[in-house]
DNA sequence: TGGTATTAGTTGAAAATGTAACTATCAACG
DNA sequence: CGTTGATAGTTACATTTTCAACTAATACCA
């Protein structure tokens, strides 16, 4: 016994044209290329580098500005914070005016895997990008940023 | 005591212009709003759902193709046939000239469930490709594609 | 033959994630 | 004040994913 077999009509549309399958493979194929061109050399979860990557970027801010700048939940960027504080690649300082706040500062061992992560990156990216022209590119990235509901 | 401050020299780079960062969010994005459209009604994961779609367009086949196809851990796919089994959307046919592979087939249960998931897709991703235009969207799939390795 | 290597798929344990409830702090308003 | 409601962040528990072994079947090759 057999399924349906597929039709070719208008009922069928293409997984490969279905942007979050796409987007998620391409993000999966690309994330882990990445992570083993540095080969994990810190030990890191994507969440926590990309926290690292924030504060080294963008410079210190609470963990609700990660959560609203990555748009990732809040559970996930504490976890990575706790976990990056363990490593002693961040600390924590209370705001003293609101004491719900901690704002978050990469120590110098932070900023120095930050650094070296940046490079990695950049350098990555540019692999990636090489194999389309300049406009698609632009457009890729620009898509993306609005598909992504960045701020 | 402060983290070095953000410089704005080529040190640095971007994070909005990381591919690998964007297709992510971007991925998670449009993923889990696609989700909660049809989470609630079969319960399905998206690896499950990834499976079920892959034997609803394009026929029966085993979980090793789906792997390949879909770029896919056999864990993951294994797993989502299990559960797939488990209600009912497929069964498992062992190939009898080769007994390490199974064909996996949809029930009309699952194909069923696999037409109406379909429709919610097309109609989805119209309103997610509805923000760009032709040329951008043909630009943004055919970079997908090709980042997303498929075959 | 028979021994070794591959391949399809499964499973168990550890890690990561999602969900919901929780603490602690502050703001608004009577 | 004091109560209510919002916000920042944590934690507990369930689900999912990952990684490394594992079984079973086949291929290769001396």
């Amino acid at each position: 016994m057999r399924a349906p077999p597929p039709e070719d009509d208008d009922a069928h549309f293409d997984l490969k044209d279905f942007l979050p399958y796409l987007l998620n493979i391409a993000g999966e194929v690309t994330s882990s290329g990445f992570q083993s061109s540095y080969k994990n050399q810190y030990g890191m979860t994507r969440t926590e580098w990309r926290v690292l990557f924030h504060l080294g970027r963008y410079g210190d801010m609470t963990a609700r500005d990660i959560c609203a700048r990555a748009r990732t939940h809040k559970t996930k960027v504490s976890r990575a914070v706790s976990a990056l504080e363990k490593t002693r690649f961040l600390k924590r300082h209370k705001d003293l005016e609101d004491r719900r706040f901690e704002t978050l500062c990469l120590t110098p061992e932070g900023y120095k895997a930050y650094k070296a992560l940046c490079d990695k990156a950049r350098q990555f990216d540019r692999a990636l990008s090489a194999q389309f022209t300049a406009e698609e590119n632009a457009i890729l990235r620009r898509c993306l940023r609005q598909l992504a509901d960045l701020p």
